[in-house]
DNA sequence: TACAAATCTTCGAAGATTTGAAGGTCTTAG
DNA sequence: CTAAGACCTTCAAATCTTCGAAGATTTGTA
């Protein structure tokens, strides 16, 4: 033996423990603002002027959070003439979200059975 | 017609927009360290102290992130005697953790084959 | 009761992120 | 070439998060 058997080197991506690469994803979505960028990208690409508008912010916001989620390889952009188009690289991103909105459905669901318990003493 | 088409109403969640309680649920993921917490705690139940040991922190930090986590309904946990065994509250929150690991599998795969292209000029 | 072990809380400094304002770049139409 | 539209960047103030030290609680045991 020639290690001891709780010291397991941490697989690594681009010189990062695989755990801190996962925790820089999460806190990229971890933004209001970015969840919405995703789900207004669910159904295909479009332009930064579009997101801009239904998210209702400025367009200087709009590029901050764009380019984060672009730089952190989220999404990717195409520029056509003038306009920009953005969309998501992978569509399992989606199923992250899909995910967060079953765990987040059922944690609701266990607080209302909770207050129905106590309701009935 | 009552209203313009896209100002719907968004869905709520103790009185927060789901996505801001999405972002918020991968926000508390986005840590090195609740990251690695979660995978100790894949195959069952651990108590602080192991937690503590195996993240080689000491036991302030360790209550914290096990606080934020707990706080925020990820984890549960139960005591005996002096020792709190802490586990997750719904086994999806593991998904989340592997649809990661997917997704940075295959954006690090990209990338080798990027640079292999490159290398090929 | 007094003690030790395990866990949790509080607090302030240091560090990271977000926001909004201002201005810059790039592309096409005229 | 110039103007206008679309997008991006920079910067500093405000805000939020993390870290570590110190001490408080809780539980079992002598």
């Amino acid at each position: 033996m020639s290690r001891r058997a709780t010291a397991t080197e941490p697989r690594r991506v681009q010189g990062h423990p695989v755990y801190e690469v996962k925790a820089e994803l999460f806190r990229i979505l971890g933004h209001p603002v970015r969840v919405r960028i995703l789900e207004l990208l669910r159904d295909g690409e479009r332009t930064v002027g579009d997101l801009q508008h239904e998210l209702a912010l400025d367009s200087s916001g709009t590029s901050q959070h764009l380019g984060v989620l672009r730089r952190n390889g989220v999404l990717e952009s195409r520029r056509e003439s003038t306009n920009v188009y953005y969309r998501v690289r992978d569509p399992r991103t989606f199923q992250l979200l899909e995910v967060a909105r079953e765990i987040i459905g059922s944690n609701l669901a266990e607080s209302r059975d909770l207050l129905a318990e106590l309701d009935r003493r």
